[in-house]
RNA sequence: GGUCGCGUAGCUCAGCUGGAUAGAGCAUCUGCCUUCUAAGCAGACGGUCACAGGUUCGAAUCCUGUCGCGAUCACCA
């Protein structure tokens, strides 16, 4: 039974023994550090039940728990707040309990009811860039903590592999590729095809500016430009199925698709399932139809089909051109439903999608709502922030990208110089050294995207790298570094930490450092479940930000290999194990890796 | 113009469903490596929480309005 829990009724109970009121609710908060004391109990909610003076039914409440609760051995009141110190031995007992749990704080994963959650949704005609290492670095961490919450996750892709921008790039390669392929320039597939796809731009525009120099007007001259209208035609040649432009996309395709698979890998980042837009962009026709028998949607004397959200504060929205194809709407309507088929037992699907795509998101979810889908109560859009420059928004048509390899290279490269400097590695081989570069460069870009709440906007500078110390992935690495140093002298020197005679029962008393960190422990499952439930990776990484500083202070504080007395030593190296296995957890959820030794 | 989001220290960010004197990191300054890894610890400096009203015993947090920044309002995706 959690502490509060007991606190709760035990107040309760002192109201109704002493005033002989029924108090409905207690509110508790964690007892400021400038204080003394655990828990606090907030006095003022109660004064609508209670006659008098904050301070005085303070003190009353607070006798009667100490009278009452062995756990709770002092009290103080200070203005309406009652601040109680809780034993050490009810912290100690908490710790006993969760010792020897493996992965502690994880609830295990339902087996109904799950959640499909979409992140990346790539374009095929270009490499990956920071808009897109933020996008799956957040769907990736939510749908790890949904997971370590209790929720069966399914983790997909959607992949936009058609349309005008793939024509231009494969327009391009056709006609300035003379046959270049990645085996033979030794290029990326992603980033040989991206590099097609700023040559059709550059083509473009020098069409259009030998037109107007001709006199043909801009607007003109952008629409008509010999080369768009070419590619144009190679995307009516597409969906008329043109066996060599299909094959030529299937190629170029295939390119890509390797390109991105190592990026994924570097990232760290998996699916379960793919959707690609090909495939999927035909769907949601016939629930047009159904929707028109039904009187959901309604048809323009041209022939489209539109809904009316006018009586919900929105506007009318189209759902089918005129001509009968389908728009952006009508394929993520079509796909939401293929999903569910694919998977029956999704009962919710979550979107990472960019805040550019709150409305449609919004007119998404009620239309499907309209159409009668019980799950559709439970889809959410992981709206969040663009990444952007200092100067402006990143372009890929004009190379103002920040291209997400280069950045986990340079990130890399920065961590070797980082660690060269401090020469810790010696013995380490070249390859084991790398590899923890690796880790540590990532470490830092990872946490640096996921500690900032989704919604709001990230301002990148270039020009400034991403820090390694204060509050980063680094300062965290490294103390769990730290950590399993510690456990591999406390091996060396025989203490004992398989935690399974119970030798801690024969401590009775914390130092105050302690205490505090197995506060902080405590916390962990909510925070699991808070982060879970606001979608927030943000959560994670400051509960862990704040563990790690604690730890800090402790190991500074307080020797742990070097204590006497043997109860205690077990007490901290069982204590610092645990810390490290709940960072491993922790950052696990923000898919950071931790390293032994830094 | 309508709608949505954001505005907290010089910079980057926390601040949970309203609670005590608004917290961290970076930067600047001061101490601490003959004891478990100094990517660390301890401390100093730094704030009219954009502004103005309102609700409340109590507002950075909730409501209204104003200003600033961004997004969106396509038979593009």
């Amino acid at each position: 039974m959690n502490i509060q829990g007991v606190l709760d009724a035990k107040v309760k109970e002192a109201a109704q023994t002493l005033f002989q009121v029924t108090l409905p609710a207690v509110e508790f908060q964690p007892t400021r550090k400038d204080f003394e004391g655990d828990i606090t109990v907030v006095i003022f909610p109660m004064l609508r039940y209670l006659k008098g003076n904050p301070e005085q039914l303070g003190n009353q409440i607070g006798a009667y728990l100490l009278k009452e609760l062995e756990e709770v051995i002092a009290f103080n009141v200070i203005k309406g707040f009652l601040n109680l110190v809780i034993s050490d031995s009810f912290y100690l007992d908490f710790f006993n309990t969760i010792q020897n749990t493996s992965e502690y704080g994880f609830v295990a994963p339902a087996t109904q009811d799950a959640i499909l959650i979409e992140y990346s949704s790539p374009n095929t005609n270009k490499p990956l860039h920071l808009g897109h290492i933020r996008n799956n670095l957040l769907g990736y961490s939510v749908a790890s903590i949904l997971k370590a919450s209790g929720k069966k996750v399914y983790k997909t892709q959607i992949v936009n592999d058609r349309g005008i921008h793939i024509c231009k790039s494969m327009l391009a390669w056709q006609k300035f590729g003379h046959g270049e392929t990645p085996e033979s320039t030794g290029l990326k597939g992603d980033k040989l095809v991206g590099n097609y796809y700023v040559a059709f731009d550059k083509a473009y525009k020098a069409e259009i500016a030998q037109m107007t120099a001709a006199g043909i007007a801009r607007e003109v001259a952008e629409k008509e430009a010999p080369i768009l209208l070419e590619a144009q035609e190679m995307l009516q040649k597409w969906e008329a199925g043109d066996p060599q432009i299909v094959a030529l996309w299937k190629r170029m395709n295939g390119w890509v698709y390797a390109g991105f698979e190592i990026t994924y890998k570097n990232l760290g980042v998996d699916f379960d399932t793919l959707y690609y837009e090909s495939e999927t962009y035909l769907l949601g026709k016939d629930v047009v139809a159904e929707g028109l028998i039904k009187g959901i949607f309604y048809k323009k004397e041209d022939g489209s089909v539109w809904i009316d959200l006018t009586n919900e504060g929105l506007d009318e929205k189209i759902v089918l051109r005129s001509d009968g194809t389908s728009v952006y709407m009508t394929q993520d309507i079509g796909t939401a439903i293929q999903r569910v088929r694919d998977y029956p037992d999704i009962g919710g699907m979550v979107y990472t999608v960019g805040n550019e795509q709150d409305y449609h998101f919004k007119v998404l979810f009620l239309i499907l709502k309209k159409l009668g889908y019980s799950w559709s109560e439970h889809l959410y859009h992981l709206s969040y922030g663009m990444v952007d420059l200092p100067s402006g928004k990143m372009k890929s048509r004009e190379g103002t990208v920040v291209d997400a390899d280069d950045l986990i290279a340079e990130m890399t490269q920065t961590a070797a110089t980082l660690s060269q400097e401090l020469g810790k590695l010696e013995d380490y081989s070249e390859k084991e050294k790398w590899e923890l570069y690796k880790m540590i460069g990532l470490g830092a870009l990872k946490y640096y995207i996921l500690k900032v709440d989704p919604k709001k906007r990230i301002l990148f500078n270039p020009e400034e790298s991403v820090d390694f110390q204060g509050n980063t992935g680094p300062f965290i690495q490294y103390t769990y570094a730290r950590i399993q140093s510690i456990l591999r002298k406390a091996h060396e020197l025989d203490v004992d930490t398989s935690g399974k005679n119970g030798r801690l029962e024969a401590i009775r008393s914390l130092d105050p450092k302690e205490k505090e960190l197995i506060k902080q422990l405590q916390m962990f499952p909510e925070t699991i479940q808070q982060a879970a439930l606001n979608y927030s990776p943000a959560l994670i990484a400051n509960y862990t930000y704040d563990l790690v500083k604690e730890f800090n202070s402790f190991y500074q504080q307080v020797s742990i290999l070097g204590e006497i007395d043997d109860d205690k030593k077990r007490l901290r190296v069982e204590l610092s194990k645990k810390v490290g296995e709940v960072i491993q957890s922790a950052f696990a959820l923000l898919g950071i890796e931790v390293p032994e030794r830094m």
